[in-house]
DNA sequence: ACCATTGTACTATAACAATGGTACAATAGA
DNA sequence: TCTATTGTACCATTGTTATAGTACAATGGT
């Protein structure tokens, strides 16, 4: 499977902030699922031409947000999908967290139907 | 009026481009008009805590762009109002949004189901 | 036991971003 | 004309980001 992983070297943010984004956007988006193996800092470095070191921090950072579980000598892996909180909690953090998106989608000038239709696509593929 | 112009020095993104953005979506929402003038680099440096040259980085880079005009011991002026984002420039901001909300969401432990979901039950109400 | 693969840890270097500070240039107004 | 205000242009310094390169540690397979 080929990860659509991109950065873009022009960009104000950071590569290492594009990339710790696209993966966590991977893993919502259901294309990198739990067990899954990342590509190999070096191999991923190579893909993106961008340094392994830079690779090998972003991994780094999420590990250690409990994302990713990095095994010497053999790889990394998705290890958590979610977290399990309670679920009134839960469920008050998603409603506060979506209300935040749409204040911002508002300011932004996005509509409801525009978001829903975007994340569908994506869920798509 | 007190422009709700803010950045966020922990954010990757650099203060520069914050305020760029900030300033361009002020224009966009009509917060800023034609003829407006803008805080002086000194004053807005105060108000934001950052440096008077970043302040006045940002200015200059606006004013090669033609939104603003500085003129020296006056200030600094909208000199033209962005024409409607074009759709292809509106599709690349859905993009950005889109992808920033679910790294954050990724954070938080939703996923793009959930997200979907909730959405949705917003639009039936 | 050996070796290739993978992640980790360094070092050094360069470019960029941001700060603090100083000085200068142009303008408006007293 | 004088002065305060405003933008501009420097400089030196600091921290961050990214690169290149090397070496090492742990693992799995031969």
């Amino acid at each position: 499977m080929k990860l659509p992983l991109t950065v873009d070297l022009k960009s104000p943010l950071p590569i290492y902030a594009q990339l710790e984004r696209a993966i966590r956007q991977a893993v919502v988006a259901g294309i990198l699922k739990l067990g899954d193996q990342l590509p190999t800092v070096r191999q991923l470095a190579v893909d993106l031409s961008i340094n392994a070191n830079t690779v090998a921090k972003v991994y780094a950072s999420l590990e250690r947000d409990g994302l990713l579980e990095t095994r010497r000598g053999v790889g990394t892996f998705i290890v958590r999908i979610q977290p399990a909180p309670s679920r009134r909690d839960r469920l008050k953090r998603l409603e506060e967290f979506v209300a935040k998106t749409l204040s911002e989608a508002q300011r932004e000038g996005f509509t409801l139907e525009e978001l829903i239709e975007y994340f569908k696509s994506i869920q798509r593929r």
